[in-house]
DNA sequence: ATGGTTGAATGTCAA
């Protein structure tokens, strides 16, 4: 199975660029976040001819979640499953080929201390109980999304200078370590280690890419079951330099399911 | 410390 993470920043208008990294990387699974669209309007027509199933979770303007899938899609479920989170549209799971497959964008949260960043810290800790109430990780299960945090120093660019920042601050840290404690690894920091590896690029520093000026937030977590499956975690960081892209890259896992 | 850009909207917020 090649599975993929990628932030589209409104699937409508990055449309172009999610078809032709479709064609050239061909991928079984697709989770996308920030789809920014209702699911009356979800664009289906034009990922028809690619022949993906889609199950998608959406609203307006903001957020959004979908799987797209070469094989059929079973057992989707949206949110949390919880009343008292019920608004905004960020998880969605459902069951490919034998693997439970979650897709969440976790909330950004904006600017240390505020409303969003107090409903970010809240939204990991529920997440936290939400993998724990998952079953075992001796289960096939696959965690992947736009995580919104970088998680170690070399995770992000000047490190020192973004210590404390959103998406870097300790109780980001402590927080992500109390979800990865259930069993998840982190499949592409079991394969690569060091400086430089980014998913993320802010669009208002100029030639970000090139100058590596990025966070390595976008994530593949596998259970127990599947840790010692994965082939190949690689980050698609070409699709970040063509015309009209998303401020994220795809991150793409190869998973031997036998 | 601040601003820089993009997408949704067509104000201004969110990222």
């Amino acid at each position: 199975m090649k599975i993929a993470s990628f932030n589209v920043n409104s699937v409508r208008a990055r449309m172009p660029r999610l078809i032709e990294w479709l064609e050239e990387a061909n991928p079984d699974v697709v989770a996308l976040q920030e789809t920014k669209v209702e699911d009356g309007t979800f664009p289906f027509a034009d990922l028809e001819p690619f022949g993906y199933h889609i199950s998608i979770h959406g609203q307006k303007s903001y957020n959004g979640v979908a799987i797209l899938s070469r094989s059929p899609i079973s057992d989707v479920e949206t949110g949390f499953g919880d009343e008292a989170w019920p608004t905004d549209c960020r998880i969605i799971r459902a069951v490919i080929d034998g693997v439970q497959i979650i897709n969440t964008y976790v909330p950004n949260g904006t600017k240390v201390g505020g409303d969003k960043w107090e409903y970010k810290m809240a939204w990991l800790e529920h997440f936290g109980k939400f993998c724990r109430d998952l079953g075992s990780t001796s289960d096939k299960i696959i965690w992947l999304g736009d995580i919104n945090i970088a998680p170690k120093p070399e995770d992000v660019y000047e490190p020192e200078r973004h210590v404390g920042d959103v998406g870097h601050h300790p109780d980001e840290f402590a927080r992500l370590e109390r979800i990865v404690d259930w069993g998840w690894t982190d499949v592409f920091r079991q394969q690569t280690q060091g400086p430089g590896h980014y998913t993320f690029w802010d669009f208002r520093l100029p030639n970000s890419v090139q100058r590596k000026l990025g966070w390595r937030i976008d994530h593949i977590y596998a259970s127990e079951a599947l840790k010692s499956k994965c082939e190949r975690v690689w980050v698609d960081e070409h699709v970040r330099l063509r015309e009209k892209p998303s401020d994220h890259a795809p991150i793409l896992a190869e998973f031997d399911l036998d």
